[in-house]
DNA sequence: ATAAAAATGATATGTTGTATCATTCGTAGT
DNA sequence: ACTACGAATGATACAACATATCATTTTTAT
């Protein structure tokens, strides 16, 4: 990702912060811009550490925590339950319907890649699940996967 | 559950375990009884506790963990990794193909079922896995829901 | 009986996350 | 510009989840 994109993606997150009536301050930026650049996805820790690292003064966990609790109201960033890790929305540039993501988790280099199941499928749990005499609340869907490059690579 | 699908079920438990060069000790069938007997999932340190005023003996975490692992390789266990709890296998006592579970966690009253999903929505789901760019490795998914009787009961 | 292997205990520590109170920063109203 | 208020962040403590490692006990095989 190149200069531009990340700064169009952040003005575009100013907006969708503004709209709700959250501001996106400096350090919610610097936070938010660590996970878009990032490979994988970060713990609230490994957050910390390359805070720390890039902007020449730490932040304590709790305020990064924090921060990642607002994003990920605002939609911005979701969290990885599987893995205790948190990942910048891939939608933000676009209209960013924020419908329910699902991740793709390779298990080898750890990328996540962000996809959206076609309601059909969700449509085809969502039954499945009412018959066992449950309701859906939530389909985040995170998926142990091998990356293409992964399993070219694998010896 | 009744003490007599109990046993059948530790029966059943002790054999999987010897076709594979494993015992079923004392203190693993109880820690499984506990987790058979339970109505809703439980981490580590809650079987810890289960088990100290269950047998009048304590037993360190560390052990616990040990044994949910031996477990969980036996297939007699399930870990659910967005609530970092644990679960009984539904299926022992039946033929125990340990195909890969699904489970459908109720946020209300916390309680897991346990579901096979038809291999035709696993077989889309690995599909578009795939046209993304990656294979699916596992497919545990664990999907948040709320259980008929906490929707009825709702406020 | 004994040695090897498996299981468990004890202790320390690492990782993830929350609670709570203090302080700083931004903004609106005057 | 001043002030008061609420939002954001800092500092500290601690809870919950999990692993590493070495010691001890139990089981099994010879």
């Amino acid at each position: 990702m190149n200069k531009q994109q990340l700064s169009r993606i952040t003005s575009k997150a100013k907006d969708i912060c503004a709209r709700s009536g959250g501001r996106l301050t400096e350090k919610r930026q610097r936070v938010l811009e660590i996970l878009l650049l990032s490979e994988t996805p970060l713990s609230a820790y490994e957050l910390t550490d390359v805070y720390g690292r890039a902007c020449e003064e730490s932040m304590p966990t709790m305020s990064v925590y924090r921060i990642l609790k607002f994003l990920e109201d605002e939609h911005l960033v979701h969290k990885l339950n599987s893995t205790n890790k948190y990942v910048a929305c891939a939608h933000i540039a676009r209209g960013h319907a924020h419908e329910i993501p699902q991740f793709l988790i390779c298990g080898k280099c750890q990328s996540a890649k962000e996809i959206t199941i076609p309601s059909s499928i969700v449509d085809n749990l969502g039954k499945l699940v009412g018959k066992a005499g449950y309701t859906l609340m939530n389909s985040q869907l995170e998926l142990q996967c091998l990356c293409n490059q992964c399993s070219v690579g694998a010896s």
